[in-house]
RNA sequence: GCGCCUGUGGUGAAAUUGGUAGACACGCCAGACUUAGGAUCUGGUGCUUCGCGGCGUGUAGGUUCGAGUCCUAUCAGGCGCACCA
C-alpha cells in the first residue's frame, strides 16, 4: 500500500472536525498551557507559504505540550478591520465588511488544509460588536481612570476628583499632560465644563490638542510606529505635522513599568532591546534658567549637569510656546519669518536635509551657576515634544550644539581635560573635567568639578542643583502617548458622545455602540471623517440609543464622535478575550482569567516589535491594574519566526525578439531578465510548454537550450504577485501533503531566521515520510508490524530520538529534530523492526510533525482514540549505555587515532593503556609527557 | 552617530555549549533495477594532492593541551533608534 497523504489528510481533518478533538476548556485537574499567534489581517491576496511557518511552529508547540499532558489553549481569529479593505470599498464601493468576510472565508479553507490544532470554537474577529464591544469597554475604563505615579497604578478618576476638592493639586504625583496647580477652593469654584477639562489632563485616555502625523493622502492621522521614514508604513504616502484634538493613551505614564517588565519576560534581547530603544528613558535634570532684565525663567532638561560651566547660548524649539515670550520687538520679524519656514517643511524632509538653521531670539538667560547671560537662539534641531523644548547648548561636548555654535560664530569651552574640540565636539561620557571656576574666583559658586570623572561630575551637579533649589532631577521618556483617533470608517467607533463641546461616555450597559452604515465611505465635503456620512449617528441619553441626526437637540440627543479607533486597539487584548470569547457580560470572567492567566508562548513577526506588542503590553498592564487580567505581562515567552522571501525566476529575453536564451549563454547577447512564474519553474528549469500557454504573447515564442534544458537565473526578492514568486500552501499541499508541508517548512531552518522559500529541497521530506509508512507496509502490501520484543537496538534508536525530540522540540530546533527522525527510521528500516512497541512510540513522537500521518498509523497500530490523547515518551537512558567508548587519542592538541576502551574504564587505566600503547609510543618517541588530558569519554590528549 | 545580531561546502544548514568541523537534506557524480523515469535502492561528494599528507568556520592577533564556540582589533551584511539634549 501507498503512502496516501491525500486520503489520509482528507478523513483526519473531517474526523478531527466530527470529533471536535481541540476543543478546550478549563479543567482544573491539568495545567494549562497556551500557545498562540498573533492573529493575521485577512488581505485580498490570501497566505502564501511564508505565513503559516509560525502557526505551524506553534501547533506543533502546542501539540506536543497537549501529549505531555497539558491543557493546550490554542485559538486563532482575525485582526478584521484594516485600511486594505477600507480602501478597497473607496475605490469600488464593495462594503468592507463583505471583503473581509470573503477574505476570512478564503483564510479559513487554506488553514483548514495544514492541519492546525486550533480550537475554532474560540475565533474572534476585531470587526464584530461581540469583541469590540470589550475594545470600547476598555477606552471607557481609560477614560474613567488616571494613574497615580505614588502606588504605580491606574486609579478611578473619583479618587482625583475627591483630593482636588479636599487639597487642589497639592502632594499630587500623577502622569499628567502639563503640570497644574490649584487650590482645593479654586476647584470648587470652577463650573463642570472647566472641571472636565481639568480632567483631560490626567485621564488615562484624554483628548489632547497635539501635534500629529498627518497624512493627506490617507486622509488621516498616524501613530509614531504606522510613520517610518517621514511617510505612512502603508502606502508610503508623505505625513506632515499638524495640530490636532485627538483621542490619545497615555502610554506614556507606564513607560517605567513597560521597561521594568522586560526583565521578567522572555524574549529575544533584541526584541527587549529595540523595546528599550523606544521606550528611551534618559536619567537628568531639570535647570531653570532665568531671563536677563525680565522676571521670567524657564526649564530645560540635560542628561549632562556636569556641563553647566561650557554653557555658551540656549535653543527653543520653533513650536515652543516660550517662543512668543522671549522674542524681543527688534527680532521679531526676522523670528517670524524663520518660524514661518519651519513650519512649511514636511517630517521628511527635516529629517533629510539637516542644514543648520535658527534665529537669535533677541533675549538672554542666566547661567545659574556663572550668572553669566548667553543668548537664547530657536531652531528646528531642538524638538518641542521632548524634554521641555528647550535646551542648554554646550558646543564642546555636544554635537549638534557643536554644529550650530560653529555655523553661527558662538563661542566653544571644552571642559574635559586634554580634549580636542578644534574639529568636532568630544560627546564621550568619559574623561576628567577641567575648566571649572576655581574656589576665590569670583563669580564662584562654591562648586567646583575640576578633576572628576564625568560621572562623579554629573552625579555632584545633581546634588547641588537639589540643594539650591535650581532644579530638579527627572527621568525622561523618548515613548510619546498614543493617538488613538482614526479618520477612517472600517474600526471600532468610540462610544462617546459631544455636549458643550466636551467628550461623555455612553453608558456602560448600551455597549456595544455599533458601527454605522454609511452612503459613502470617504470624507465629507465639510473635511469632517466618514462617519459625517452617516445618517443615524446621534446618542439619545434618556433611551439609551442610536438615533437619527436630525433629532439632535443637545439636551437629551447629542452629536456621536466621528472618530474610529486605530488598527491597535482591537488586537491589544485579544489574546484575553480567547480565554471566553463569548461572554456576553465582561471581556473574560474571572475564572477563565485565572485558569489560562497569560500566554505561555507567543509566535509572531519582529515587525511589531514597536506598535502592537507596546500597545498590547500597556493595555494589558492597564487591565491588571483593574483586575480584568491577572497577569503583569501578556506574553510570558515570545519567538519570532523570520520572515520568508521569495525566489523569483527569470527568462532572458533577446531584445525586441520573442527569443529566450537560457541563463548559462545569455551573455552572449543583448538580453532583457523578465520574472517569470515561479510554479512554472522547477529547480530552476522552465516547464517550456507551461510558459507558452501562460501568457498570449509567449505563445510561439523560441527558446535557446543548453543540455535541452532551458535554465532561470533566480533572486531573493520580498513574496509578492508583481514578482510571480508567490508559492500558495494549497499547491504544496496538493502536490505532496500538509505533512510533508509542515515538515518541510520546519526542516528549512530555524523558526527565528529569515530565509527565501526554496521548493526545491521537499522531496527530501517527502520521501522521509514515504519511508517511514514503508516502516508500515512493505512494497507487496504485506502490513508489518507485529508484537515481536524490540531488540536491543531498536530501543537505543528509538530512545535516542525520544532524548533528542524532546530537546529539541523545547528550544524550537524543529529543522534538526527532523534530522534526527530521517537517521531513526533509516537505522530501523536497517534494522527490519517490526515492533509495534517502538512504533507506536515513534507514531507519537512524529505526531507534533505530521499530525494526519500519526493518527492513521495509530489507528493501524490500534492505539487507543486519538494519537493527540497519547503520552509523550520520556527517554529511559539505560537504553543509551555503551558497551565501550571510542577515545580519539591526541597528541598536543592533535588528533591521531582512536582506541575502545569499556565504558566503565576509569582515567587511571585509560591513560596507562594508551602510554604503553605501540602506536603511542611512537608519537611519544621517548620523551616524558607533561601532562595528559582526559575528557570524559571523548579524547585523551598528550601534551609532550 | 548610538545600540543589537549574524558571517561555516555548490545550496539550506548541524556541531552535546571550549573537546578536535560540515550531522541531516538538496544538488552533483558513479552504479543497480528498469521499455522509460522528475520512481526506487547502493556508494561517493569541503578544498588541495596520483598518494602520504597539507589546508580549512569573513580577516588578523590572543587565551588554552585543545577555539566555529571565549577575548581584542578589523572587514562585510542585516535590524532597531536617531537632531531625544
Amino acid at each position: 500500500m501507498e503512502y496516501n497523504f491525500r486520503e489520509i489528510e482528507k478523513k483526519w481533518q473531517q474526523r478531527w472536525v466530527e470529533q471536535k478533538t481541540y476543543k478546550v476548556a478549563e479543567d482544573d485537574a491539568k495545567k494549562k498551557f497556551y500557545v498562540l499567534n498573533m492573529f493575521p489581517y485577512p488581505s485580498g491576496a490570501g497566505l502564501h507559504v511564508g505565513h503559516p511557518l509560525g502557526y505551524i511552529a506553534s501547533d506543533i508547540y502546542a501539540r506536543y505540550k497537549r501529549l505531555q499532558g497539558f491543557n493546550v489553549l490554542n485559538p486563532m481569529g482575525y485582526d478584521a478591520y484594516g485600511l486594505p479593505a477600507e480602501q478597497y470599498a473607496i475605490q469600488t464601493g464593495q462594503h468592507p465588511a463583505v471583503t473581509t468576510e470573503a477574505n476570512i472565508n478564503r483564510y479559513r479553507e487554506q488553514l483548514d488544509k495544514i492541519g492546525f490544532c486550533f480550537d475554532w470554537d474560540r475565533e474572534v474577529r476585531t470587526c464584530e460588536p461581540g469583541y469590540y464591544h470589550w475594545t470600547q469597554w476598555a477606552f471607557q475604563q481609560m477614560f474613567e481612570h488616571f494613574y497615580c505615579n505614588t502606588c504605580q497604578k491606574a486609579q478611578p478618576i473619583s479618587k482625583l476628583v475627591e483630593h482636588f476638592a479636599q487639597k487642589g493639586t497639592e502632594g499630587l504625583d500623577v502622569a499628567q499632560s502639563e503640570e497644574l496647580t490649584f487650590t482645593a477652593e479654586e476647584w470648587n469654584a470652577k463650573s463642570e465644563k472647566e472641571q472636565q477639562e481639568i480632567l483631560m489632563n490626567y485621564r488615562i485616555a484624554y483628548l489632547g490638542e497635539t501635534m500629529v502625523n498627518w497624512c493627506p493622502a490617507l486622509g488621516t492621522v498616524l501613530a509614531n510606529d504606522e510613520v517610518v521614514d517621514g511617510v505612512s508604513e502603508r502606502g508610503g504616502h508623505p505625513v506632515v505635522q499638524k495640530k490636532m484634538r485627538q483621542w490619545c493613551l497615555r502610554v506614556s505614564a507606564y513607560a517605567q513599568r513597560l521597561l521594568d517588565g522586560l526583565d521578567k519576560i522572555d524574549w529575544t534581547e533584541s526584541l527587549k532591546e529595540t523595546q528599550k530603544n523606544w521606550i528611551g528613558r534618559s536619567e537628568g535634570a531639570e535647570i531653570q534658567f532665568k531671563v536677563k532684565d525680565s522676571d521670567m525663567e524657564f526649564t530645560i532638561f540635560t542628561t549632562r549637569a556636569d556641563t553647566m560651566f561650557g554653557v555658551t547660548f540656549m535653543v527653543l524649539a520653533p513650536e515652543s510656546e516660550l517662543v512668543p515670550q522671549l522674542t524681543t520687538p527688534e527680532q521679531k520679524a526676522e523670528v517670524e519669518a524663520y518660524l514661518d519656514r519651519t513650519k512649511k517643511r514636511t517630517e521628511r524632509e527635516r529629517i533629510s536635509d539637516r542644514k543648520v538653521t535658527g534665529v537669535f531670539s533677541g533675549s538672554y538667560a542666566i547661567n545659574p551657576f556663572t550668572g553669566d547671560a548667553v543668548p537664547i537662539w530657536i531652531s528646528d534641531y531642538v524638538l518641542a515634544g521632548y524634554g521641555t523644548g528647550a535646551i542648554m547648548a554646550v558646543p564642546a561636548h555636544d554635537s549638534r550644539d557643536y554644529a550650530f555654535a560653529k555655523h553661527f560664530n558662538l563661542p566653544i569651552i571644552p571642559l574635559v581635560e586634554g580634549c580636542d574640540v578644534s574639529e568636532e565636539s568630544f560627546d564621550a561620557k568619559e574623561g576628567i573635567v577641567t575648566n571649572s571656576p576655581k574656589e576665590g574666583v569670583t563669580p564662584y559658586c562654591g562648586l567646583s568639578l575640576n578633576g572628576l570623572t564625568i560621572k562623579e561630575a554629573i552625579a555632584a551637579t545633581k546634588k547641588y542643583v537639589k540643594e539650591h533649589g535650581l532644579g530638579r532631577v527627572k527621568v525622561n521618556f523618548r515613548l510619546r502617548d498614543a493617538i488613538f483617533s482614526r479618520q477612517r470608517y472600517w474600526g471600532e467607533p468610540f462610544p462617546v458622545y459631544y455636549k458643550d463641546g466636551m467628550p461623555y461616555m455612553i453608558d456602560s450597559s448600551k455597549l456595544p455602540l455599533e458601527l454605522p452604515e454609511v452612503s459613502k465611505f470617504l470624507p465629507t465635503e465639510t473635511g469632517e471623517p466618514p462617519l459625517g456620512n452617516a445618517t443615524k449617528w446621534a446618542w439619545d441619553v434618556q433611551k439609551g440609543e442610536v438615533v437619527d441626526n436630525t433629532l439632535i437637540d443637545n439636551v437629551n440627543v447629542f452629536p456621536l464622535e466621528l472618530n474610529t479607533m486605530p488598527g491597535f486597539a482591537g488586537s491589544s487584548a485579544y489574546y484575553l478575550r480567547y480565554m471566553d470569547p463569548n461572554n456576553t457580560e465582561a471581556l473574560l470572567s474571572e475564572k477563565a482569567a485565572n485558569y489560562w492567566q497569560n500566554v505561555d508562548l507567543y509566535v509572531g513577526g519582529t515587525e511589531h516589535a514597536t506598535g502592537h506588542l507596546i500597545y498590547s503590553r500597556f493595555w494589558n498592564k492597564f487591565l491588571f491594574d483593574l483586575g480584568t487580567s491577572v497577569k503583569d505581562e501578556p506574553f510570558q515567552k515570545l519567538v519570532n519566526q523570520g520572515m520568508i522571501q521569495g525566489r523569483s525566476n527569470f527568462v532572458y529575453r533577446i531584445k525586441d525578439t520573442n527569443t529566450f536564451v537560457s541563463l548559462g549563454l545569455k551573455d552572449q547577447y543583448d538580453v532583457t531578465p523578465l520574472h517569470v512564474d515561479v510554479n512554472i519553474v522547477s529547480a530552476d528549469v522552465l516547464d517550456v510548454e507551461a510558459f507558452k500557454a501562460w501568457r498570449p504573447e509567449y505563445n510561439n515564442a523560441e527558446f535557446i537550450l543548453e543540455d535541452g534544458k532551458y535554465v532561470c537565473g533566480w533572486a531573493v526578492e520580498k513574496m509578492s504577485k508583481s514578482m510571480f514568486n508567490v508559492v500558495n500552501p494549497d499547491m504544496i499541499v496538493e502536490k505532496y501533503g500538509a505533512d510533508t508541508l509542515r515538515m518541510y517548512e520546519m526542516f528549512l531552518g530555524p523558526v527565528e531566521q529569515s530565509k527565501p522559500w526554496d521548493t526545491n529541497g521537499i522531496d527530501g521530506v517527502h520521501r522521509f515520510l514515504k519511508k517511514l509508512w514503508s516502516l508500515f507496509y512493505s512494497r507487496t502490501d504485506e502490513f508489518l508490524p507485529t508484537d515481536a520484543e524490540p531488540t536491543k537496538e531498536e530501543l537505543k534508536a528509538i530512545h535516542k530520538l525520544i532524548k533528542k525530540v524532546t530537546g529539541d522540540i523545547e528550544t524550537f530546533s524543529y529543522n534538526t529534530s527532523i534530522s534526527a527522525f530521517m537517521i531513526c527510521v533509516n537505522e530501523l528500516i536497517q534494522l527490519k523492526c517490526r515492533s509495534t512497541e517502538v512504533l507506536r512510540l515513534l507514531t507519537v513522537l512524529i505526531a507534533p510533525f505530521a499530525p494526519h500521518l500519526a493518527e492513521e498509523l495509530w489507528e493501524m497500530l490500534k492505539g487507543e482514540g486519538s494519537v493527540c490523547d497519547a503520552q509523550w515518551p520520556v527517554c529511559n537512558e539505560s537504553y543509551l549505555a555503551e558497551d565501550t567508548i571510542k577515545y580519539t587519542i591526541s597528541f598536543n592538541g592533535k588528533a591521531r587515532f582512536t582506541l575502545d576502551f569499556p565504558a566503565d574504564a576509569d582515567n587511571a587505566t585509560i591513560e596507562a593503556a594508551v602510554m604503553t600503547n605501540e602506536q603511542s609510543q611512537k608519537w611519544i618517541d621517548g620523551k616524558t609527557p607533561k601532562k595528559v588530558i582526559i575528557v570524559p569519554k571523548k579524547i585523551v590528549n598528550i601534551v609532550l
